[in-house]
DNA sequence: ACTTTTCACATACCAACGGTACGCGAAAGA
DNA sequence: TCTTTCGCGTACCGTTGGTATGTGAAAAGT
């Protein structure tokens, strides 16, 4: 079976609790909040061991990043594979990410403090590698498939990106129950606005 | 005339100083690269007078971005008041937030940094007393006239000031110059979705 | 005119933080 | 069994945001 050696194995379960621990302070109190000698103790290990693994704080905070994109991305690529046409694997890829973004802990890694701490650039370098590929992708086949008008998709994709986050930070902190349906119907007419039909 | 007195005239031109240099070096370098020892150096001050005029440095972060975002607020202000008809401020306003917001000094400050160092509850409390307002009194007039279809204007103010934040951003880091025209169009059609007729 | 008070700012200092240099001991290889 | 590797702990450093306190000139009081 799989003898992976008493060295990798500990290595590795160290690298975990970093991530672990790491993801669960940045997310509750913020990046700069937190501080390496706070994440190494949680994480029962000390500041050599995180040296060790990764460069410095923005870079574990990458590894962090990585991860919870990742997630969503395969949240929404999930959901929109459960539908077998194009548009319908569009728009409940969008309203499956409105959903996943909404999750507080989601929230401050990926949409409050990745741009700053990584760079806009950077940030969303990493979003289109993750789940803005899927967005990108989607309206490449509506275009192909006629439904929508050609046009570029950068821009479009932008547009829809930005809403779909900025909506999503709305209505974590939002408390009247109903603003999440008001916005899957605002965000549903904006997407119907660009079929050619 | 006005003799405002040498004590206040002084203190005045330092808190300016102040404003000054650290609008300069935070759009130019970001926040946290950014040390209370070059901002004061830079403005002729030490951190003594820093500290006499801010509560800290978040705190002469907010001032900045207030004196940004206020200024974003005007020119928002300024372009829809040139239009007559109320589809025709929303539209011009939204475009015109479109051109400012791609100024990188601006976007430094009041995209990336802001939610992540004031928080994004605070971040978006005052942006929506600077250019938010303009944005969800336009709609508001909209359905009050008919033009689009009565709604709950909060979801679309956020689907909408996200889309451009997000593009607005893209289109500085972007060197194609159709772009801009592009994401114009995208923006307008988008925009075109929400009237009733 | 003289004294007192105010206050805008400078100076000196501190605790905490991110980061580095180096040592150690057990596992892996020879 | 000897040597090498390497995952990690320990001790330390420079910088940073923040604070406590001093100071001198302008304003206020008499």
């Amino acid at each position: 079976m799989s003898e992976r050696g008493v060295r990798v194995q500990q290595r590795e379960q160290t690298r975990q609790a970093l991530l672990r621990e790491g993801r669960r302070l940045f997310s509750d109190r913020g990046y700069a909040a937190v501080s390496l000698a706070e994440i190494v103790l949680a994480a029962g290990v000390t500041k050599g061991a995180l040296y060790h693994h990764f460069a410095g704080k923005p870079e574990l905070f990458h590894a962090v990043l990585e991860e919870v994109q990742q997630e969503v991305g395969r949240r929404v690529a999930a959901v929109a594979d459960g539908q077998d046409d194009p548009w319908g694997q569009f728009a409940a890829g969008c309203q499956e990410f409105l959903t996943a973004a909404t999750d507080p802990d989601i929230q401050r890694i990926m949409l409050i403090d990745g741009p700053a701490v990584l760079g806009w650039a950077e940030w969303r370098a990493m979003d289109e590698a993750a789940s803005g590929r899927h967005l990108a992708d989607a309206l490449t086949s509506l275009v192909d498939a006629g439904i929508i008008a050609p046009r570029p998709v950068a821009p479009l994709v932008h547009l829809l990106s930005g809403a779909m986050n900025e909506a999503a930070l709305w209505l974590a902190a939002s408390r009247d129950p109903g603003d999440l349906e008001h916005t899957r119907e605002a965000l549903r007419q904006l997407l119907e606005a660009l079929r050619t039909d």
